[in-house]
DNA sequence: CATGAATGAGTATTCATTCAT
DNA sequence: GATGAATGAATACTCATTCAT
């Protein structure tokens, strides 16, 4: 614990010579992170393959676990762009069609770099430094919330924050586990079907009436 | 190898010593995975955390793999356990109940030993022998699978195996969430509303009529 | 040096059960040796192997040392029942028909065994113990010396151990380095030829006049 | 890698930290070698020996073989100046007198290092990357066939390749025995005696008239 | 600023040998 | 006698990190 270095970048690289080499490391450890796996991703292997020496890479990152976690950081600030975006449409939009876009638009993210999703929810470990893929859920799980709330009249659940949970986590898992384990379920044509069940497992769910009528 | 005599007493109780030293290797894994991390958990280590040379350790577990693979078939059949217990329970129950006796024991499943369950499913890599981590899924699987075949009368679905995989991946992971990353959801009294909520969510997507009347 | 244990077997195996043992031990380690190579020749590995456990192996062979030393033992002793039997032969020919029977013999000799002599003689280090290879060599180089002596008359040396020496290494090495490096050169027809130069090599050099008329 | 920049004197001055980090670790073989033999050559002692840190080793070094082979090739290339030196003078000379150049300079050449070429040669296995012990072999081998065939009419072989085995495999084994086995043989006086002996052998034999006339 | 040589604790695994049963 | 469980020193090799140049 005591001796935990920080995540975040020692220097914040103004001279462009400065963001290119920290640009070009953490592109190595993604594709080394994919190529390789997360065991095999070594502080020296990743600064070979930057074409950089391991000296320069100390001293962008002072440790291992900064790099993954800036690897993390871009990979989230995709992920949530396109998130965002699809709270934005679905804001205006009745419950049944707000939900179908937020699905449409997790099964999306998962594929932007399915591969590198992959590594990093299977073998990189969450210890410590490294929470921050928890950073995704927990905003995602803030925008879901305000969006319950804003439509509140639609739907029947008092326990907003159960019901957030229940819907994040439902969704998140399911478009996870399709593009990760079921990739045959988003042929083409399929991940149709894969949306609209999945729409209506959480639309359905929220146009329930509410439990406690007491 | 060499053939045994018949002098039973001393084979068992040769045997008895060698139960006992890949038991203590299994519990040491556990105990060092959920203390340390798998990345601490170094051969070296379990051995001299069981009470056993490192030569022992390898006189029964080829690799390291092995002695993970062995924490995880423990665990998973204690799983099974449950789950299987559970099945069973819910055949007769109309699927409301039976749901909700699902996702309880899909809770109870998870509390065995959450610790172990999360360093398990969070830091072991699937590589090789370990994917029988999947194992237990995909038993879930086929076993929920079955069980909406049987109750088909009652739930409005066509496509068994996209049901399936809606169900069991949600079940699967709001149980799994809740007990790991929500422990406060899990308190007494609050727990049983999880449950009624994720029953709402499961039973109340299979009640819905088919989509495809055509 | 001090620690150095004997190369003995430990008992004499009178009782048929121990020779038996004892017999299997060795074929085992030769059948090792030349399947798997002298590193990869574990005590545990032979003891397997025999059909015997490793208690009992180290019951008649003190250390891993005293197996080895016993094919080669073995393997001298398959050598020099041909060697000797040709030194017999020759006495009674004539110098030119003399070392043909040997050089002959020698690649017969070699052929024995030419997996196990490849090992023992490019893989078996030499240390302590071992040496006894070089008993072979040391009772041939003899059995060569009594054989110019009784043929002096034909032979125009003066230096008998020189001449000795020259001759019997000479004999080994081609007709070591023939099976072992060169099988090509033992083909039929070929071993012949073989035969035929190496006795022009050895008989002309004794036939030389000597060189030191003084 | 990375691109190194116009500073010459830096890279050399690395570059000469390096070769004798590199120069140590051969030496630092060699001297283990010798002094305690091949098995117990191992990498963590040579570091020691050396002066040197493990992972410095292994910065030089892909694995434990290649440093055998580096004090191989070493060996090699001072026994190959030897010899080289000795048939280009050989090359002039009359058969016998270039005969009795070749001998002394195998008897010379295994006197660069005696004990080294005696572990290389009895204790070193020959698997894999350390076959370049036959490199010299080979070119030795084909030296001496060239010889042969510039005095093709002096002498009365009439198979080359065959002449060249007899010729080349003895002299090795009668050089290489007594300087290893016998080195009583070399004392002050008798190295002569040697080395005449050996020239009456080989140049005895190729001077003989060709066994097939027919 | 950048370089890359150097470090050494740490890893998984093997194997000759002992000794209680 | 025979067994095989247990031992632990030793091995080859990796990798995050430092620091002199």
């Amino acid at each position: 614990m005591a001796r935990k270095p920080l995540t975040t970048p020692r220097k914040t690289a103004t001279q462009d010579r400065a963001r290119h080499t920290v640009d070009a490391l953490v592109e190595a450890t993604a594709r080394i992170l994919v190529r390789d796996g997360f065991d095999r991703a070594s502080t020296n292997r990743i600064a070979e393959e930057a074409g950089v020496s391991i000296g320069s890479l100390y001293q962008y990152f002072p440790c291992k676990e900064a790099l993954t976690a800036a690897v993390i950081e871009r990979h989230n600030q995709q992920l949530m762009a396109i998130v965002h975006g699809a709270f934005q449409q679905a804001e205006t939009e009745p419950v049944e069609t707000g939900i179908r876009l937020l699905v449409a638009a997790a099964i999306e993210a998962h594929r932007i770099a399915p591969a590198l999703h992959c590594v990093l929810a299977e073998q990189t470990p969450r210890s410590g430094v490294l929470a921050n893929v928890e950073l995704f859920q927990r905003s995602a799980y803030s925008l879901f919330q305000s969006y319950l709330e804003a439509h509140r009249d639609q739907v029947g659940v008092d326990d907003l924050d159960l019901a957030t949970f229940i819907c994040v986590t439902s969704i998140e898992a399911l478009t996870h586990t399709a593009v990760i384990h079921r990739s045959d379920m988003l042929s083409e044509g399929r991940a149709d079907e894969l949306v609209e069940e999945a729409t209506r497992l959480i639309a359905g769910y929220l146009k329930l009436p509410a439990r406690r009528a007491a």
